[in-house]
DNA sequence: CTTAAAATACGAATTAAATCGTACTAATAT
DNA sequence: ATATTAGTACGATTTAATTCGTATTTTAAG
């Protein structure tokens, strides 16, 4: 197929932008070390995707010291819900609602989470209106 | 990465499973038609595809009469939950209340939608107390 | 100053998936 | 009977992603 769109990240692409989201600008070295706690990737592997992804502009670069501090430019949400949007067409031929009610149906929700919601439901509710 | 765990269909074997999962049991003829209305495939990658398909045990094969005659085995709710599990795991890391907020968030949901989905919350709610 | 350690750069090999060409076989139409 | 059409089988190629080896450079330590 080789259905993938532009800027989206491989999957391995995707697993450093997590870390850069979640920690922030970061050097290959931290990068791989986390990586490293979930299965082996050789340093010099972690290096030439995050270079490849310089080039995509999916992160900056900070080349101002010798040790590189590379930060995320796509955007966390942005990105998710391009890949929400394509995971929906290729899993559930495009029902979002399926998606939700599988999702919802086999998770264990907190009632924090039931109370946002319902919320949010409201919400749509008022806007339908 | 290569994490592609055992059983779970590649994108050209889902979109494969997602004819024969709306249509039932088909040939490579009619699978191949359905594919070109999206997109160019030549008939002896689909039937490749198909083929290997079998292998994997993901369809079976009618051989009875020369256009042989595939039909899905593996299950459209359990495929959905596994590849489900799998990409709220890369993607939201593990949240799956993320996906289901943004998910909602973004597309439209009918009256009828929003009643059912306030039933499975309430479903929930009762199971939590 | 020399060596060792820690970086980057980058081409090349590997792998998994997808694609296709070609050979072969069976059915159908002329 | 022969030619054409429609099918399967399957090896080989292509492509995209990932992985890694090696060269080179920079910094720090002895």
């Amino acid at each position: 197929m080789s259905s993938r769109q532009k800027n989206m990240p491989t999957e391995s692409e995707l697993e450093i932008l997590q870390i850069l989201w979640q920690h922030g600008p970061s050097s290959v070295r931290f990068v791989n070390e986390l990586l490293n706690e979930k299965r082996e990737v050789g340093y010099t592997t972690t290096l030439k995707i995050m270079q490849i992804m310089t080039e995509k502009g999916l992160v900056s670069r900070d080349t101002s010291s010798r040790t590189h501090v590379y930060d995320s430019v796509a955007k966390e949400k942005d990105t998710q819900t391009s890949l929400l949007d394509t995971f929906i067409e290729k899993t559930y031929r495009g029902s979002a609602m399926k998606l939700v009610m599988q999702a919802l149906g086999q998770k264990k929700a907190s009632a924090d989470d039931l109370e946002k919601l319902k919320a949010i439901i409201d919400e749509i509710e008022k806007q339908n209106k």
